[in-house]
This record gives C-alpha cells, structure tokens and sequence, in this order.
DNA sequence: GTAGGGTTAG
C-alpha cells in the first residue's frame, strides 16, 4: 500500500498505525498539541494530550525536548495540580529539568495551576534564565498577587520587552491599583526601550475602564491611535468597554460600528450589555437581532446582557420569550444569574406568581441572589408572605445579615405578630448580629412599613 | 517538519 494513500492519524478515530515506519516522535509530539487544542473547545474527547504521552510511552516511542512543553500545556487549572506534579516528575525521569523550554513551560503550569511557590522553585533552579523565563516568573507572582515580588523581579531583569512591561500592568490592573499602572505605562513611554502593541492597549484600556475615567480613557484611545495601531476585535472590545463603563455610551457605538465585519461574540456583548447599563434596551434589543443576523451565536453573557435590558424596560414578554429562545434556540442553560433576572422582571412587574412558578422549575438552589430578587419584587407589591419566606431563606443562608434581620422583624411586627418580631431581635442579639457597612446583599433602603 | 513569556468575561 503507498503511504499517501493511508491515513496515518485520525483525530476523530484517533489510531496510530504503529508499524507504520513513519511514526516518529515527531508524530506523535504533534498529536499531542493537537488534542491539547482540541481541549480549548467544548466537546470533550474520549483521548487527552495525557492519554497520547501515555501510549507513547508504552509503545516505547522516544521522549524529546518538544514532548514536555506540549504535554505541560494540557495542565492549565488548580484541580489539575497534582497531574502537573506527575509530568514534573516524569521531566526529571526522562532527563529535561535543565531544558529552558521545558523550564518555562513547567513555570507556566505551575502558575496555571495556582501554585507559585513550585513555579519560583523551578526558575531558581534555572542555570541559565532567559527573557521568557523571566517573564514567565513575573507573570506568576502577579498572578499570585504577589506584586511587590513581581515588580522586584521586573526591576531585576537582565532585559524587558514589551511582554514584560505588559505583565507588570496586567498585574496592577488585576489589582485594582490602577493607578500604579499609569505611572508604569508613562515610564514605558519615557524609557522609550520598547513599543506598546495591543496587548498592552487592552490592558491600559482596563485600567481607565476600572478608574471610571473616560479622560485618561480618551487618553488611552489618542495613545493607540498615535501609536497607528489597527483596532483588532480585542482592543475595539476593550474600548468599548471603557467607553461604555466611563459613561459615553456614544463613543463605544462608534467604535463598535467602526469594527464593521469581524466582530465576534465578545465585541456584541461589550456592546450589548454596555447599552443595557445605560437603558437603552430598545437599541439592545434591536442589536440582539442584528448580531443573530450577522450569524454570530449568542451565548451566555449575550443573554444576561438582553435579559438586563429587559429589566430595565419593563418588557416582561420579551424577556420571558428571549430566556425561551436561549435555551430552544440557542441551547444555552440558563444560568442562576438568568433566573435572578427573569424573577427581577417579573417581581417587578408584581408578577410574583410567576416569579415563584420560575424559582420552583430551577435546576439549581436558589441562592441570596435569587431570594434577594424575589423579595424586592415582594416588597415593591406588598406580598408579606413571600417576604417572609424569602427573608427566612436569606438568614438561612446568610446568618450575618443583619438587613434581612430587620426587615424580617418589620414584617412579622406588619403581620400583627408581635412575639415572632420579639423573637428575631432577640436572635439579632443573642448572635451578635450587628450592621455592617457594605456587608448586606440586600438593600435597606425602603421600608417595610 | 513540532516548543516556552503577556490582552476581552459581568
């Protein structure tokens, strides 16, 4: 048989011909990076990149260099951990604990897998430290929060680039030390030693986005204009983003439209939940429609975003038909957030009725959310027993909230029952239950009187 | 012919 006429690798029925005198290390290194791309999507498959290392060893295959950084990649959450150990060990068996790359990507994982401590420990042992070495341990400490070490490291560096720079305002952005990342971003510029690109825009952008200032945000915009970056998807979405949470709802419209064609799924969010913060559902809504006509598929956010707007508005049958959709149409699960919409709207409406059929068909416990929902809804229309039972709900779960506490004995004192209304202050004060500023998931502001 | 470092997410 000639070889170019028989498949060698298949990744639907992934089966390597082993006698095939092509299978090479080669081979096999990339069907490891294969399924370590196939993971990033939503399927699962019956084989993972762990399975093929696995069978390659047991086939006796030769270990490289290339192997491990594949292999390492496929170790990227704190639940993963001890996996991540495993293949470190399997590193020093097969000899490549000096490797650079393989360093790197073990610094890489650790760091994916939360544990900072492993990742330093593994570039101190480093003889020889390059730049994405040192880059990848600055990266683990901000990602730590560790950012005094990082910055430390940073200040230390044999050299920077710019994924350097952007590591180091990644992790005060992370933060919130926004303004720190400012000042470091204005340093750049004045050392002059390397470009911003847009990776760095996007973080700067998240900067003026969490200050809420849309000066230092047009700011940032001249500064990627100047720069005569192209707007990719992902910095248009960041200054949609900052336009949208600094209050120029006008400003992030044109640069959504200025976008044109290659929008996807996160640039319509940006845009449709900034519209739906600022109460515009009816252009919302209307951008829903054009974004499913356009052929890109909503998902989760998208509809937490229109669901808002539907709050926002009042829309109560066009809300109920999008959480209809969502999951017939577009086959997403609703979420607890999307029923603490759904129960807002309808509680809003006073429909609390339907607020309560909604809450019983949940897949999920209702949480504080969803009875902190309910209730407000409750209160707005003077349904007293279900303020009761959602309240009850609330100290159940929530024993320090001394809001609930209060309004729970108003209730009881409006209900005529006096001794019950006694009972909950004496409970407030057996435990010690005492306001606390900023504490409260509910809101005090309306009385139950 | 394959490899390591940094951006959007409520």
């Amino acid at each position: 048989m000639k070889i170019s006429t028989r498949k060698l690798i298949s990744l639907r029925h992934p089966s390597l011909n082993l006698w095939h005198r092509t299978v090479d290390c080669f081979t096999w290194n990339t069907l490891i990076r294969a399924y370590v791309q196939r993971t990033h999507q939503p399927s699962s498959p019956t084989h993972t990149p762990l399975s093929i290392f696995l069978r390659m060893r047991f086939h006796g295959v030769h270990i490289d260099y290339y192997t491990f950084p594949f292999l390492l990649q496929s170790v990227h959450s704190p639940l993963h951990l001890q996996l991540g150990r495993s293949i470190h060990s399997q590193v020093l068996i097969f000899g490549f604990s000096s490797d650079p790359f393989v360093q790197t990507s073990l610094i890489s994982m650790y760091t994916a897998c939360g544990d900072v401590g492993s990742a330093r420990e593994v570039f101190d042992e480093m003889s020889q430290r390059d730049l994405p070495a040192w880059n990848s341990i600055v990266n683990a400490n901000v990602k730590a929060g560790l950012l005094s070490v990082a910055r430390e490291l940073f200040v230390k560096m044999p050299s920077r680039n710019v994924v350097s720079w952007s590591s180091m305002l990644d992790g005060y952005v992370r933060w919130g030390k926004c303004e720190e990342a400012l000042e470091l971003f204005n340093q750049m510029m004045k050392e002059n030693e390397v470009m911003p690109n847009e990776y760095t825009m996007a973080i700067l952008l998240a900067a003026c986005e969490q200050l809420g200032s849309l000066e230092h945000g047009k700011w940032a915009h001249a500064c990627v204009y100047k720069l005569g970056m192209e707007i990719n998807v992902v910095l248009g979405t960041s200054l949609i983003e900052m336009y949208a949470k600094c209050g120029s709802i006008v400003r992030a419209r044109l640069v959504f439209e200025n976008l044109g064609p290659k929008k996807d799924v996160m640039a319509w969010n940006a845009m449709i939940s900034g519209l739906a913060k600022h109460g515009y559902w009816e252009d919302c809504l209307c951008l829903f429609s054009n974004m499913v006509d356009s052929g890109v598929t909503p998902d989760d956010i998208t509809f937490l975003g229109v669901l808002s707007a539907c709050v926002h508005g009042g829309l109560v049958s066009q809300g109920k038909d999008m959480f209809e959709r969502m999951s017939k149409e577009f086959g997403i699960s609703p979420s607890v957030q999307h029923y603490g919409c759904m129960i807002d709207l309808y509680g809003k409406a006073g429909l609390i009725d339907e607020a309560w059929d909604l809450l019983n068909t949940m897949p999920m416990e209702p949480g504080v959310l969803i009875w902190g929902a309910l209730l407000s809804g409750a209160r707005m229309c003077g349904d007293i027993e279900t303020c009761e039972i959602a309240l009850n709900k609330i100290i159940e779960q929530d024993p320090t909230n001394s809001a609930a506490y209060v309004l729970l004995s108003n209730v009881y004192a409006k209900m005529g029952r006096w001794k019950d209304a006694g009972d909950i202050r004496n409970v407030m004060e057996t435990k010690k239950v005492h306001k606390v500023p900023g504490r409260s998931s509910i809101e005090i502001n309306a009385n139950i009187q």
